[in-house]
RNA sequence: GCCCCCAUCGUCUAGUGGUCCAGGACGCGGCCCUUUCAAGGCCGAAACACGGGUUCGAGUCCCGUUGGGGGCACCA
């Protein structure tokens, strides 16, 4: 086993956890858990204008509906109990999780930046300056029409005399000017950025907060981050976070760059994609197992002959390498995602679909309230295990085993290849069997039936089709004879009989 | 516009110079099983973007083209 790495996912609290940050933080828990080191989360607040109440308490609610733990971060209960949708009650979290220093979140850690910023700017790594947001705009305007990148260099500055008590932002110095910065990256391996490309970029904003560029890498250092796994669109702006490394002196984590997510169009996944928050596949019925295995597949395979493609989560642990995480960008796979979860469903046990199959047929309108109907509910589960894909196909399949149902129209009610008589008699012939019948159970009852079959000359499908339309109201169900059982003898009566004065109304 | 990254079946991928007329999975088609629907089993169609090199030999290395993605903020 490698070296224990400790990672961490720092979302910033801007709205819901996209699915694309979710990937990142899998494979950032995965490395933390596969060597044995830490995984946490930090809140990257910086930005005030962006920031959006409650994000921090939702974004820690899909860490837990995942199942990812975590070895420090923003503290889940205090969030909980809190009544309004306020994220920080005041000191939060400013204890160590695991020997990892606190606060976990950013706008907690302000004077950090502050007196880092100052440490560059006393020795000679930044400089103050105080040009207005239209004055730049101009200025990038102007490099933009001479076809070129608009990079801020010192001698661009407007005024040189800014004081340090006088509003100004602090820059970073990108030295030497005309040499290149290079790094190793886990995912892309050996890359090379000319410095004259790479931007004197704003470490500490006119109001006090820091950019991420600076906040990224003080935070990292501090909280001894050993590996920054981050989207590739960081791709661009890190030789600043590999030059603020190296200006500080500190020993650099080891990158790795993560290609992108596609939508189904090729695009980079965004809100037009369907399903992009955690909460939204949580609610169209997605196992969290399913969504973790899935993802973990995306960009990333186990290689050197396995060809496994269903994991828990435990292999998925064992498994996992970083190095082993492709570079080219994955394509989001409903399809897949579908099959995987239908996979990881019936991996669960009765009592586990049971349970959490409650809150989607609630939702359909089928209350699972009291200890009859969970016990009816755990006893419905193995026979539609393997017939769901997600757990909001349940509702349709189930419905009547909990209300009463319309009588079937009574083309329903007649057989293939048979007549309204002839589907009348096989019906009386049903009813008279299940009035009787012991034991009413699933085998010996299908036993039962198919002597019917025999007696009557009809084929298996004529016969069951007339039941199950005539028991269920639908010619889609679980096993009909697990179903019957299930049912009950009398409330199978009673539909019996109801479909037979169906078949019977318009003449006799 | 400038800079960066990427490129094997429709999709996710295996493949690290010869064992690849390219393997697995999803999806798709067919068959089997079968009381419906599923699940399961078997079979099948389906890919190395293109052009140059290097080499005895290239999906695998190099260059270019094309295509796609990303970045160019006092946002992350």
């Amino acid at each position: 086993m490698t070296a224990k790495a400790r990672t961490r996912f720092a979302p910033s609290p801007t709205g819901e956890l996209h699915i694309g940050g979710v990937r990142t933080a899998i494979f950032s828990w995965l490395l933390a858990r596969h060597t044995g080191g830490e995984f946490y989360i930090r809140i990257e607040d910086t930005d005030r204008e962006r920031y959006v109440p409650g994000a921090t308490r939702r974004i820690l609610e899909a860490f837990d509906w995942l199942g990812i733990d975590l070895d420090g971060g923003p503290d889940h209960d205090e969030l909980r109990a809190m009544p309004s949708n306020e994220d920080y009650p005041g000191a939060l979290d400013d204890g160590e999780y695991k020997g990892i220093p606190g606060p976990f979140v950013q706008s907690q850690r302000l004077p950090l930046y502050k007196q880092w910023a100052e440490w560059l700017v006393a020795h000679g790594y930044a400089y103050r300056a105080a040009e207005t947001p239209e004055e730049l705009s101009r200025m990038r305007a102007e490099a933009q029409a001479r076809g070129q990148t608009f990079v801020f260099r010192e001698e661009m500055r407007l005024r040189t005399d800014v004081r340090p008590d006088e509003p100004h932002v602090i820059r970073m110095r990108v030295l030497p000017r005309d040499g290149q910065t290079e790094f190793d990256d886990l995912i892309r391996g050996h890359l090379t950025f000319d410095n004259a490309q790479v931007d004197d970029q704003v470490l500490l904003k006119m109001d006090g907060f820091p950019t991420y560029h600076l906040a990224v890498v003080v935070d990292d250092h501090l909280q001894g981050v050993t590996h920054v796994l981050r989207g590739d669109d960081w791709l661009p702006s890190a030789p600043k976070h590999v030059l603020l490394y190296r200006y500080f002196g500190w020993p650099e984590p080891r990158w790795a760059h993560l290609p992108n997510v596609l939508g189904t169009d090729g695009k980079k996944l965004s809100k037009r994609h369907g399903a992009q928050s955690v909460f939204e596949f949580r609610d169209q019925g997605y196992l969290p197992e399913a969504l973790i295995n899935f993802l973990a597949l995306l960009g990333w395979a186990p290689g050197g002959g396995d060809e496994q493609n269903v994991f828990t989560r435990d292999e998925l642990i064992a498994k996992f390498s970083i190095e082993r995480v492709g570079s080219s960008p994955a394509t989001f796979d409903y399809n897949k995602l579908d099959w995987l979860n239908g996979v990881h469903i019936r991996r669960l046990s009765d009592a586990d679909l049971a349970e959490r199959l409650i809150p989607f047929l609630e939702r359909a309108g089928i209350c699972i309230d009291s200890p009859a109907r969970r016990e009816l509910l755990l006893k419905i589960a193995p026979h539609i295990k393997e017939r769901l894909k997600k757990l909001t196909d349940a509702a349709p399949l189930v419905d009547f085993f909990f209300a009463d149902i319309s009588t079937p129209p009574m083309d329903a009610l007649i057989g293939p290849k048979m007549d309204r008589q002839s589907s009348l008699e096989a019906l009386r012939a049903t009813y008279r069997l299940v009035e009787s019948f012991e034991p009413f159970e699933d085998a010996p009852l299908e036993q039962a039936m198919r002597a019917l079959c025999a007696e009557l000359q009809l084929k298996p499908t004529q016969l069951f089709t007339i039941v199950r339309n005539a028991v269920t109201g639908k010619p889609v169900t679980p096993p009909l004879f697990a179903t019957m059982a299930i049912l009950g003898r009398e409330t199978c009566l009673t539909r019996l009989a109801r479909a037979i004065s169906c078949l019977q109304s318009p003449g006799e």
